[in-house]
DNA sequence: ACGGACCTTGATGCGTTCTTGACGAGCGAG
DNA sequence: CTCGCTCGTCAAGAACGCATCAAGGTCCGT
């Protein structure tokens, strides 16, 4: 189900969002200031931000560079301002599409179907990937041989295995799976690395796999 | 360099497009019915198409089809029509983004902007570099033949790296590694360069790639 | 309310990495 | 020729980061 967090000060505007979005099957989340807007997204991870510019607390432009500090969810933009220049600033932040106000709803979940497509896409490419003597259904969630993961390991598994090879920065790990406020927990790292290859590795004292780079991070070899 | 396809049959808004978009550095092609849009598509393989509905030949719709039979190419599509369910049609039909004519130049950029970096990111050029026998990929932090180097190595070769060929002052990659502190402890810079020498010169006591300009700094040579 | 699964958090031991000092070689200047 | 400087090299203790174990704490369904 794909999550989408309103933030917006007009309660009115939030209703109807929150039952157009409920009625299409959406989990819809909501936060009527940018504080709350930055927090909720760090805790609930949505899959899709629908953001009105005019917050009472800070200006829309910072929520979006506060969310593209650690993330690249989608964020679509709502405005009552139709000036060429406040799109061009939206849109430069980070923002992936700019509605103004008074928008139709019809037209706003089409941007979010557009949006969300082309986000969802290009994930599909690599449905599985083998872990030593398993194999590991990203799409699926499933793994051979009777293995379960956690919500919390499975988050992790996915960073490491969508990007095989390369280097992940225990920065980029704690951002994604528990949010900003956890950059120097290093232990939930730790703690969780030894859980995944308890599950996957054939010797998890000598991981294969899931590979510590010491003081910089963790990596994904095929 | 970013190839853009416009179609569209109207000269003015063609010519005006492909100045504008020639003078930000894009490749530009441009076809001025469906008919003729989806042979260039196919022939020359865009990274973008701005696509006007209101073509000759074809309904606008029925291209944004054609071209998702095969391909993902991100597509902008421009209109003069501002009903909610055109929208609707073409954006449910594949298209990115829609515009409403008229529009203004900065805001289809910002536009072109927004969509291109969520296409291009996930790509991930690879900026490698070749140091003797090796293989360096700054990005994975990966090394070919086995060889690991610590985070201080890494910093250290990534900044040299970057600037091929370009003497740094030792006064800057002190700077740089180890905070403005430091900026007198050259046996730090001695003690890792002879480090990243023994990783990956083939003959470490008569570099070729990582060398030394006395008394004034290092210098990365490819 | 109870039990289990999951998530957080702290502490310990060990191996690696960083820091720091010292010494000799090479080189140009006086 | 000698002095002064910078660089390459070595070595050793300090500091750090990681794996691992263990103990609450929280949230869920039975």
């Amino acid at each position: 189900m794909t999550r989408i967090l309103v933030v917006d000060d007009e309660p009115q505007i939030l209703r109807a969002l929150r039952i157009n979005l409920a009625a299409r099957h959406y989990a819809v989340a909501v936060a009527e200031d940018g504080a709350a807007a930055l927090r909720q997204a760090a805790d609930w991870h949505p899959d899709l931000v629908v953001l009105d510019l005019g917050l009472p607390d800070m200006d829309g432009v910072d929520v979006i560079h506060g969310l593209r500090g650690w993330t690249h969810v989608p964020i679509i933009v709502l405005s009552g301002r139709a000036g060429s220049a406040d799109k061009v600033d939206a849109l430069d932040a980070g923002a992936d599409d700019y509605v103004t106000k008074p928008f139709g709803v019809d037209e706003l979940l089409a941007r979010i179907r557009a949006v969300t497509r082309r986000t969802s896409v290009p994930d599909g490419d690599e449905p599985s990937v083998r872990v030593g003597d398993h194999v590991v259904d990203l799409t699926g969630k499933t793994i051979s041989g009777g293995v379960r993961l956690t919500p919390t390991e499975w988050h992790l598994l996915e960073i490491l295995a969508r990007n095989p090879g390369k280097l992940i920065s225990q920065r980029q790990l704690l951002h994604e799976v528990w949010g900003p406020a956890y950059s120097k927990e290093t232990n939930y790292l730790r703690q969780y690395m030894v859980q995944l290859r308890r599950k996957l590795e054939r010797d998890p004292a000598h991981p294969v796999h899931l590979i510590t780079e010491p003081g910089m991070g963790y990596r994904f070899q095929p």
